[in-house]
DNA sequence: CACGGTAGTAAGGTTGCCTGACTGTCAGGG
DNA sequence: CCCTGACAGTCAGGCAACCTTACTACCGTG
């Protein structure tokens, strides 16, 4: 059965917030059922986190944690997770031996791409359901409204 | 410290679901926090499922559940919370005395109201920053992406 | 070469949910 | 009637995704 959801009263518009939660969940999901079915096993949410944030050539657990906002702590186990399933390589930096680089393996780096891909996919899919133009102008405003609005702001995690 | 953010390799645009969060967290970042700043103690993020589904002669837990894609028992916490500031108030059900009937205290309402007025400025806000249009556009985008893609998929609860 | 700073790990806590098991109440049929 | 299945809500316990506090190993500089 489907969710009734009974009569509402009030509530004349939704409120801002609760469509941009939906409307992420919907794309989350659909990224992560495709990355499923494309065989790419155990990717969680958060391991976006690693993925958008790590360099091509590497990166330190740290600066992964600067950028996503979240502590070593919290990165350190996603990457922990991802090297498990064979996303990642922690590698130990010969120049710093306190460091370790962060790098994707290949598999990691299929991940990343088919990522993207679906992402892309995505975009392209509403542009067809609402046109073009306004998927154009949801981005840009998303963006400006980041841009305008962040005075000093870490970003909050946030998977791609 | 400025969250050095360090060179960005690739990544040559932002995930849109990693966008939608921004924004949704910057929004509700300033809602709450003029939530607070108007004297409204110890409303958390989460207490949006219940100021949003609740009708005005006041509802079921069974009800808000269904309405927010809670449990019973997640929805039950929130209430204790809200009851414990205030805001609502659970009443027994004279005709059916398994049920009680969660109704909104006046200072409920004002929190609600006050809510709702918080998140017209912010939209009111972004329509001067970026233009009416494009906020338009960005509302009616977000609708319709959740009116077309949601089959039949519970809403993930996702506060005002 | 001592010492403050940085890279990463370890341990344990908090929040926001969930599942499963339970109590009390309702309503319809035998 | 009262019995039984369904429903309203609560209780107990668990898990995920974070956080804080405390530590060890290594770096570079004076």
């Amino acid at each position: 059965m489907t969710t009734r959801s009974g009569p509402r009263k009030r509530q004349p518009t939704v409120p801002l917030p609760a469509l941009l939660t939906q409307v992420r969940d919907i794309a989350m999901g659909g990224l992560h059922q495709r990355l499923a079915d494309e065989g790419f096993d155990g990717i969680r949410y958060v391991h976006g986190s690693v993925f958008r944030f790590i360099d091509d050539e590497g990166s330190r657990l740290t600066t992964l944690a600067e950028r996503s906002g979240l502590t070593k702590q919290a990165i350190s186990e996603l990457v922990g997770e991802l090297e498990d399933h064979g996303y990642v390589e922690r590698i130990v930096d010969k120049a710093d031996r306190r460091a370790k680089i962060i790098r994707l393996t290949d598999q990691g780096r299929l991940a990343q791409s088919a990522a993207a891909r679906i992402l892309a996919d995505v975009e392209r899919r509403w542009s067809r359901l609402l046109g073009k133009d306004d998927v154009a102008v949801l981005r840009r405003a998303l963006e400006q409204v980041v841009a305008l609005e962040t005075a000093d702001t870490p970003p909050t995690s946030a998977t791609p």
